[in-house]
RNA sequence: UGGGGCGUCGUCAAGUGGUAAGACACAAGACUUUGACUCUUGCAUUCGCAGGUUCGAAUCCUGCCGCCCCAGCCA
């Protein structure tokens, strides 16, 4: 027989998102510090500034900033900006922006790959004299038919022999721009046998005739990630470098450039397992593409898993912290459901957000026994479990709207709605019972006859009886018009880049945004600002978009939907 | 097929020789003026498979199977 443990009556503060449970990272960090090894521990987040931060960017902002946080140290924020053909300015802030945003902070330890380039240029040449590298005019395409396959050895270059003085006459030829982009690069001389084939002579640097964001037209040649990476957490003092997976194979030539060069410190790479998440693409490139096909409205588009797409789409700082904390940090390949990140920020909006009351798809009901030109302010609760954030007046009139989902001609069993003769509750307000269902030519409902009783003010009835059901309504005179935006998974395809055959747009979801131009909210609503978050009470988590909305319309962005017990009963 | 990694519940994930934590999901029930929230209960006799060592193995050994990464002048 099983045994659960039900969960401890630890009573945690809200903001608790750091880790309690150690991974093998930080139990090594532990280690090296007991051990004395090292007496501070220095991290460092380092993107390329190529495009837009995503969830799993976020992945390794949380753990690398999350553990200069644990342990009273800094993390780094440096940009590996070595590709000037593909990195820009804007995307530099834009990162800044997203990372500031999780609620992490570098202080003054903002870093440039290109602030290295002398350095970096310097150790090149030291590694020339060393005749550890050389110049070599093989074309792309030769030393790639030269570097053998998986496997067999590579073939040497026949430039790999020449002297170092000829070596730091050519590669300064490079430096100065009097060389061709193509006609040549610097290479290490390791091994072309090496059974790894990323040790077979790797490039450290090519030639590029591009301006770099930060240098300008300084450089004409730029170092290789592998060059540039290692010495760079050197210069810094990293102490432990965290990557994904994919770079383990980096690793012995992180090593290699280190211990070659007899660097006074050599950080030490660990790598984890990127984040995947199904029913989503998540490399930059393929996040470039939807941007560039117009597949998305941009980098900052609300399906997107892009920390600004989060953002807008309404998830709080808070939150991702949350599920970066929840998905933890291991080894092995994993795929996390989508509904493990929207359950993170349900559980954050639940805990923080003013509930208020909006009609999506609108149903006009009047209330027949209702005077005319009467109105009256009902009071409802911000928040049902925290009375100390407080009550605010809903108008109530004659003419209501209601959610039309929430009315059923032909009710089937356990629908505890509305429907031809039912008497439901409206919420905080009165009982109504519907007496008559008004159709159009076509036959569509386009209006409830009810009636309401006046001794069920507040919401209950003195005489005790009880109804099932409590909806969602919006004062007609009173209703602020808004658009409201669905969105439901960008593809259909669980993996949709697992498949070797199609390309992965292939499986967007061509009803991943659904927009809903006719929504009537409560009037407090008007005091919405933008990013300001809600719950929409029976209806999920709402934010007020920053970018679209419009003063007297705005725009309202479903985060994402409350756990609907209903709908999974219909098989909704 | 060379090298480097990884295989513990549907999905993540603890566990490092002493007899399978936790989370999500799922199921049942309670509560409910949100079919929400909350609460209660259930959910791996078994750790990719097969042998072996041991009083005792998810943990050690051997063999096999499966998955991922590497042949950019990307990072």
């Amino acid at each position: 027989m099983k045994k659960r443990q039900s969960a401890l009556p630890v009573q945690e503060s809200q903001d608790e998102t750091k880790a309690e449970c150690r991974d093998f990272i930080r139990a090594i960090i532990a280690e090296d510090l007991e051990s004395g090894k090292h007496e501070r521990i220095v991290t460092r987040f380092p993107p390329e500034p190529n495009g837009f931060l995503h969830i799993g960017h976020a992945k390794s902002i949380c753990l690398n900033f999350g553990i200069a946080e644990e342990n009273n140290s800094v993390c780094h924020l440096r940009f590996d900006d070595t590709n000037p053909g593909k990195e820009s300015t804007e995307y530099v802030e834009a990162i800044k922006k997203d990372v500031r945003w999780l609620g992490y902070d570098w202080g003054d330890h903002l870093y440039y790959a290109s602030d290295y380039f002398e350095r970096l240029y310097d150790y090149a040449v030291r590694l020339i004299t060393m005749g550890k590298a050389y110049v070599c005019h093989l074309s792309a395409d030769e030393i790639r038919a030269q570097r053998g396959t998986l496997t067999e050895p590579g073939q040497e270059s026949p430039y790999r022999n020449r002297s170092a003085a000829e070596n730091l006459d050519l590669f300064t030829r490079m430096k100065n721009g009097e060389l061709a982009e193509g006609s040549c690069v610097l290479r290490a001389k390791i091994d072309m046998s090496s059974p790894n084939i990323l040790m077979r002579d790797p490039v450290l640097y090519r030639i590029l005739i591009t301006s770099h964001h930060r240098t300008g037209d300084k450089w004409s040649i730029y170092p290789m990630y592998d060059f540039t990476h290692c010495l760079s957490d050197m210069i810094e003092g990293i102490t432990h470098s965290l990557c994904t997976l994919e770079f383990e194979n980096n690793r012995p030539l992180y090593d290699w450039v280190l211990d070659t060069l007899e660097t006074p410190c050599h950080p030490r790479q660990i790598e984890f397992a990127r984040l995947n998440i199904n029913y989503t693409v998540m490399s930059k490139r393929k996040l470039l593409q939807l941007v560039n096909k117009g597949a998305v409205s941009g980098w900052d588009d609300p399906r997107m898993l892009t920390i600004s797409g989060l953002r807008r789409r309404g998830y709080t700082p808070r939150s991702i912290r949350s599920f970066c904390n929840i998905i933890g940090i291991g080894r092995r390949d994993s795929w996390i459901d989508m509904g493990v990140l929207e359950n993170a920020v349900r559980d954050d909006l639940n805990e923080h957000a003013v509930r208020v009351m909006g009609v999506i798809k609108p149903l006009k009901v009047v209330i027949t026994n209702y005077p005319e030109e009467a109105s009256e302010e009902i009071n409802a609760l911000n928040h049902p479990k925290k009375p100390e954030m407080g009550s605010r007046k809903v108008p109530f009139c004659r003419e209501l709207f209601i959610e039309a989902d929430d009315f059923m001609e032909d009710p089937p069993k356990k629908f505890f709605r509305l429907g031809p003769g039912r008497e439901v509750r409206l919420r905080y307000a009165y009982f109504i019972t519907c007496r008559e269902v008004i159709k159009n030519d076509r036959g569509e409902i386009v209006e409830l006859r009810c009636t309401y009783d006046p001794q069920t003010a507040g919401g209950s009835a003195p005489d005790g009886r009880k109804v099932k059901g409590t909806i969602h309504w919006v004062s007609a005179r009173h209703a602020l018009r808004a658009e409201v935006r669905l969105y439901d998974r960008l593809f259909t395809a669980e993996y949709p880049d697992r498949d070797k055959e199609r390309d992965f747009k292939e499986f967007l979801n061509p009803a991943s945004l659904q927009i809903l131009d006719n929504c009537m909210l409560e009037p407090s609503l008007a005091a919405a600002q933008p990013d300001d978050r809600y719950q929409f009470e029976r209806q999920g988590y709402f934010c007020m978009d920053p970018v679209d909305s419009k003063t007297g319309k705005p725009v309202f962005n479903r985060t994402v939907t409350l756990r609907d017990t209903w709908a999974k009963l219909t098989g909704k």
